[in-house]
DNA sequence: TTCCGCGTTCAGTCTTGATTGAACGCTCCA
DNA sequence: TGGAGCGTTCAATCAAGACTGAACGCGGAA
């Protein structure tokens, strides 16, 4: 969305162009769903190499300033999307692809929507019984439902080893 | 998000308390979500007074331009979340909430992921076999498999006649 | 102790997009 | 035919927040 550095940006180390075109579409997609641009390219380009990659070849594979990485970083580690790792006689902060980040990505998904469930019962519960009461009503119900879906997936995706990105 | 009018607006025609706070919380979800304010509280207003409503009626309880009401709820209209209804004898559009709101609102949720699908399949299948092919395709499942559960959720809200909000 | 590499933070810049209000065109009624 | 009511559109305004680059603080190495 905001400042894109340039249509199609080509790391230092050239990547297959598949790959590159997979990694602008995560940052599409990412962005469509509220996140920064740069936060849905770093974890496409954790999806096709899951590292460990260091800190500053990040920025440099992305072609973006190491204050865009260390925020987008912490951000993707948040959501147990990346896990910082350390890497043997390096300095540096290294990353890897989390274990599972899908279904992780499904739980941060449900744990948001929990968030508006316990604003909305404020309304749901309030002892009154207005006519309005059953379109609130049934707007709770269709997010606890959309919840227990969305956990349901999440378990059959993490008990199936196919589930699992990543090493 | 943007341009917020007033913290907490009280509409000219006053909602109980309960019904004033779910059209805020409606605003900040379907903010959250990506979408204007307006429309997640016009949204969040037809769930509580199913309507008919009229054009002006609308502007005047959320306090907002002709302009908002008129952009927003064509957005909501094209989501079928809500429909535009003839009323006998009046020359205003009239509003009034669609008949199974949640069950459309799933499907446009699948539907864009449908189209994120059809850009991924230009990396997935691109002929190449290289090592990073295997987390693209994981995503690409991923993705799939999102849509398939979320459809079935539609579908089992359909055929449950609870699923119908509005009349 | 000094220097250098590294990650974080923050002020500044810039783009996006939400909202308004006015102008417009249409339709219906007098 | 004129006017009033109605919905749409568009330029202008404004806030949110993405991204950058520089400054900072913290080690570890010389």
């Amino acid at each position: 969305m905001n400042q894109a550095p340039a249509p199609t940006s080509f790391p230092s180390r050239p990547l297959p162009e598949a790959h590159a075109i997979f990694i602008e579409r995560m940052g599409d997609h990412m962005e469509m769903e509220g996140m920064p641009r740069i936060a849905g390219r770093l974890f496409g380009l954790m999806l096709v190499d899951q590292g460990p990659i260091s800190f500053s070849e990040l920025a440099e594979r992305l072609n973006v300033s190491r204050g865009s990485i260390s925020t987008n970083a912490r951000l993707l580690e948040s959501q147990g999307l990346i896990l910082r790792v350390d890497v043997a006689g390096e300095r540096q902060d290294f990353f890897r692809l989390a274990d599972r980040p899908f279904v992780n990505m499904l739980h941060g998904i449900t744990g948001h929507m929990r968030e508006t469930m316990v604003t909305l019962e404020e309304c749901c519960f309030d002892g009154t019984q207005s006519q309005g009461m059953t379109g609130i009503r049934a707007t709770y119900d269709f997010f606890a439902e959309a919840v227990d879906n969305l956990e349901a997936l999440a378990k059959r995706l993490a008990e199936r080893n196919g589930g699992e990105i990543g090493r």
